[in-house]
DNA sequence: TCCACTTAAGCAACGCTGTTGCCAAACTGC
DNA sequence: GCAGTTTGGCAACAGCGTTGCTTAAGTGGA
């Protein structure tokens, strides 16, 4: 169902026009440079309406909106819908109150026409997701994992979440079963993968997990890609929880996931865009030094914001965890101008008010010219996957492809 | 000379081809999303390959270098070029070796087809540089400024300075005398002004610079803009810096640019494109907390990098004003997994290699991970003016245009 | 009830983009 | 001197968004 290519089975074009996810690396001609020819630029416009369409949630949003918005001529605009309506991406849902004229019609995302996986390998819980296209969960399945097993083992572990999800899904989601490419089996787009740093998320290659250092350049995504069937995108679970909590607000604004669990890790969307550096290093938050020399840290330097925040949760004494983190988000935002700040892992879990009412705090009392409060400071819900949802976001985001310049 | 749009003089297109330079805000219809059209794409490729060609410097690149650079096709990158070379910003020069059929031709950019102004608006002084294409200057002019005075002083001074490099370049620049259209007058294609923040590039008005309060919300750009005829862009000091010694490189990669003069600032380059922040407040380096209690800054807080790096400059530590730097630089390159460190300002130009030392010691010292010495840590060179070169690439890095995706 | 007016959306023709197919030019090596 | 290789341009083409116009579907006053 709802195969992207539609129009063009012959002739295999020289750059698919949506990119398909986590295709990745090795795959344009040169790093870095991206001529564009006209597939792109259908893609790039295709993107920036569907982008538009699930930003408009369930209210919907019109033709002559969407012109408004992308910059697009009318015309140019009703083309497109009408091939994402074709595709069954988008449908046609009522219409708005009429200022004079003819009213407008409202459009809106089909978010059962594709779905993609989310799967999270934790130290020791595998979890994966199976969410819409407007990236709302439709079926979920967890069990335990040991990420110091050989990755033959937690590769048949992570197979197999995978395919309950989908299987848990199967029967609701056959709304049109034809049409799909022999690919798009089950209307599954791919399967993102979220695991601890170090990692490549560029090669697909797994790094020296804290602990376990025999994935230490394991070609996690290729192997994964193999089994499923499927593309796969592979990148650390902070990053992924912040692409897919940053993705409601969908604009191009900047924003910072903290995570503390085992360490203290940050995921970065800078302008819209995860930022994730050349070696998938940003977001090494933990080890921010805020004590010059402080305390030793496990990792043998002093003063990092990891053994000073987490040494005081550990001993009880929230408070002084809550300052210290929140110092450390200072820092970052007032560094990266960010725009919103939000807080995960078992640790702030436990104590979501005392976090994020700390962080505020810090933020407020830095005389750093912003109005106090003017960047909001939250915490992940209870009983939410936000890093496994986040990981079937590296699948979608490329959908929503995110913006030309 | 070498107006960029020579196809269409008839018929204004609803959006110019290359992006005019700092056109900027309320220029698209929303912020945030762009469509694209043809001449959008055709500015890309166009912009890509101007890059490429400036990239290549003397050495010049081949036809056929750029199509596989680009992804584009040989017959696309023959249009492009033989457009750049009617339009004068691009010429053949020489052949590569054969290797058994006909040699390459190569092409190299002509840096005097255009120019532009960097405007570097400090406390005590005001710099301006005219550059050519290739970003190299052709001629400089400074004198003494007060940005205490009413901003009428300051526009007329800053109006004197852009003239005197204008006229004092005048006489090498007639190649092409005909051809520009009006507003390309002796061949600038605009001025980048950079002064100190915080001030609002997007909306180009200054803020309240530290010590005169009286600039706050002053519409800097359109006042210049107004006096001089030419398109202004505004930015932060460090940001125009931080542009210019990062455009060399080209590339994607991530860089910072560390200042350190009245104060201790910062510009960042991430993946290849400047990070502003949407209210131009990225690069607030120097009140980074690296020292929890410690010694009272200036700004009310207590233990920034400023307080403590400067105070022990201005007693003569250097040793302890360069390691406290280098945390905070290392706190920076391993939070955004930067590439390449650059130190610049009064304080640094004075002790450059005890700095560019100091620093780099505390980042192979942290054990990231990163090789030791894998993050280079340079000094600016005696002598020159990066602020003022930089903020003439706010004028150029829009012809370069910063990539599709 | 009718009709003028307004607004939305689609059809058809069009201009311009990069692409494809083909051919001429230029050099190497036998 | 000729075969082979490589470069680069000309011409025709497919497909993108745009323009001009028509049709659909409402409102509101006579």
């Amino acid at each position: 169902m709802a195969a992207m290519n539609s129009t063009d089975p012959h002739k295999p074009a020289r750059r698919s026009p949506s990119p398909g996810p986590a295709a990745s690396a090795a795959e344009s001609p040169a790093p870095g440079a991206a001529g564009a020819n006209l597939p792109v630029l259908r893609g790039h416009n295709t993107a920036l309406v569907l982008a538009l369409l699930r930003a408009s949630g369930e209210e919907g949003i019109s033709r002559l909106e969407l012109a408004e918005r992308t910059g697009l001529t009318p015309q140019a605009v009703s083309k497109i819908t009408a091939r994402l309506r074709a595709e069954g991406l988008a449908a046609e849902a009522g219409f708005r109150a009429s200022t004079g004229g003819k009213p407008r019609t409202v459009l809106r995302l089909v978010p059962g026409a594709a779905h993609a996986v989310g799967l999270h390998l934790d130290r020791d819980e595998a979890t994966a997701v199976l969410v819409d296209l407007a990236g709302r969960p439709v079926a979920a399945a967890s069990g335990p994992l040991d990420l110091g097993a050989p990755p033959d083992e937690v590769l048949t572990a992570a197979v197999g979440r995978v395919a309950e999800v989908r299987a848990s899904a199967r029967p609701g989601s056959a709304e049109r079963a034809g049409a799909g490419g022999p690919g798009t089996a089950g209307g599954v787009l791919g399967v993102g993968v979220a695991m601890p740093g170090p990692l490549d998320h560029a090669a697909g290659t797994a790094g020296r997990v804290t602990g376990f250092p025999h994935w230490d350049g394991f070609p996690l995504r290729a192997a994964l890609a193999e089994r499923l069937g499927l593309p796969v995108a592979l990148d650390k679970d902070t990053n992924a929880a912040a692409l897919g909590l940053a993705a409601p607000g969908g604009g191009g604004g900047s924003f910072a996931y903290l995570h503390l669990g085992t360490g203290l890790g940050a995921g970065l969307v800078l302008d819209g865009a995860l930022h994730r550096g050349a070696r998938t290093g940003a977001g090494e938050f933990g080890h921010q030094v805020v004590q010059l020399d402080g305390p030793p840290c496990g990792c043998g330097y002093r003063g990092c914001l990891e053994a000073t925040c987490l040494a005081a949760a550990a001993r009880g004494d929230l408070g002084t965890a809550a300052r210290v983190l929140g110092e450390g988000a200072a820092n970052l935002v007032e560094l990266l101008d960010i725009d919103r700040v939000v807080l995960g892992g078992r640790t702030v879990a436990a104590h979501r008010e005392r976090f994020t009412a700390g962080v505020a705090e810090v933020l407020a009392a830095r005389p750093s010219g912003r109005a106090p409060g003017a960047v909001p400071v939250t915490a992940v819900e209870d009983g939410t996957r936000p890093v496994a949802e986040g990981a079937a976001h590296l699948v979608l985001a490329p959908l929503y492809g995110h913006r030309l310049r």
